[in-house]
DNA sequence: TAACTTATATAAATATGTGATATAATTCTT
DNA sequence: AAGAATTATATCACATATTTATATAAGTTA
């Protein structure tokens, strides 16, 4: 990959891997609760917009239809979301998340946060206004890539 | 104290939550090959670090050892990965990702970097400077989080 | 209203993962 | 240097998860 040679032009390249990494160290960081990949993904669609159709949750995922009924069942089982008729359609299951499911995203979350600060503090506060600085454009980044998704 | 005084200070909070919804996005890109959270996981770490023990995969991925013994088989038997023996200890068995192994991780990479890139498009000039300027201090951050794995 | 479509569920087969245990190679102990 | 303990991997039996194909019920359309 060539270097960009113009000072301060975004290489794209290096922005994701750096990316990668970061994902790939949080990805590792301990946890107590040992719940499937699948079952986090669920419930962190969840957190974010509850209820959902069991449809909506399968084109989100990447399950089948049939896996998600499934799973669902067992996030039901462990009271972690709720199954509930919608009055508008005899058809469909809407999928509300309980106030335990978003407790473990919530503490995922904060376990997070937790350690992120701890990598936070080895940074120069210099490094870390540059942070600072990329947030909003981060942010941004995440609203252009979410109304992209076909 | 006027508001624009005060520098610019990092909110770890904020950065955990774009960074999450930035991680989202990512894993949802559509992908050809379906292969399982683990698979691609083990085949990243080697394609960080190639050959590794299998205890040295077991330390780093989240399931057991027999757990990868048995993904081990599965890799080898589909091609992306060779075992072969230790000379300095008859009884470790060293993992080589293969070239089909490590064109795996490197297209997907491209995929992602592709799609990131339609992303920044809509990120003005501004925006991209900002990202280009806290790249050295996230990529430091990675580096932080990997000297802290215990 | 019959035919089609949509939303979810179920069943059977397959894939994947765990826990307990086995085997072989190495290291430690005396 | 032999026997005991440890380490690295494999295997077996079982549990859990996921897919494919099909069923059922509700809504929509011609």
């Amino acid at each position: 990959m060539e270097p960009n040679t113009t000072p301060n032009e975004l290489d794209v390249t290096e922005f994701a891997l750096v990316f990668e990494e970061l994902t790939r160290i949080i990805i590792r960081l301990p946890s107590i609760e040992k719940l499937s990949f699948t079952t986090l993904s669920v419930l962190h669609t969840l957190s974010r917009k509850s209820p959902m159709r069991l449809t909506e949750l399968t084109a989100n995922e990447q399950v089948t239809q049939s896996g998600i009924t499934q799973l669902v069942t067992r996030l039901e089982r462990d009271g972690l979301v709720e199954r509930r008729p919608d009055p508008t359609d005899g058809r469909v299951v809407l999928v509300h998340i309980t106030a335990k499911g978003a407790d473990i995203i919530h503490s995922r979350r904060l376990d997070r946060i937790a350690q992120l600060s701890t990598f936070m503090e080895g940074l120069t506060p210099e490094e870390k206004e540059t942070v600072a600085a990329a947030l909003p454009a981060l942010r941004r980044l995440g609203e252009l890539g979410n109304g992209m998704r076909t």
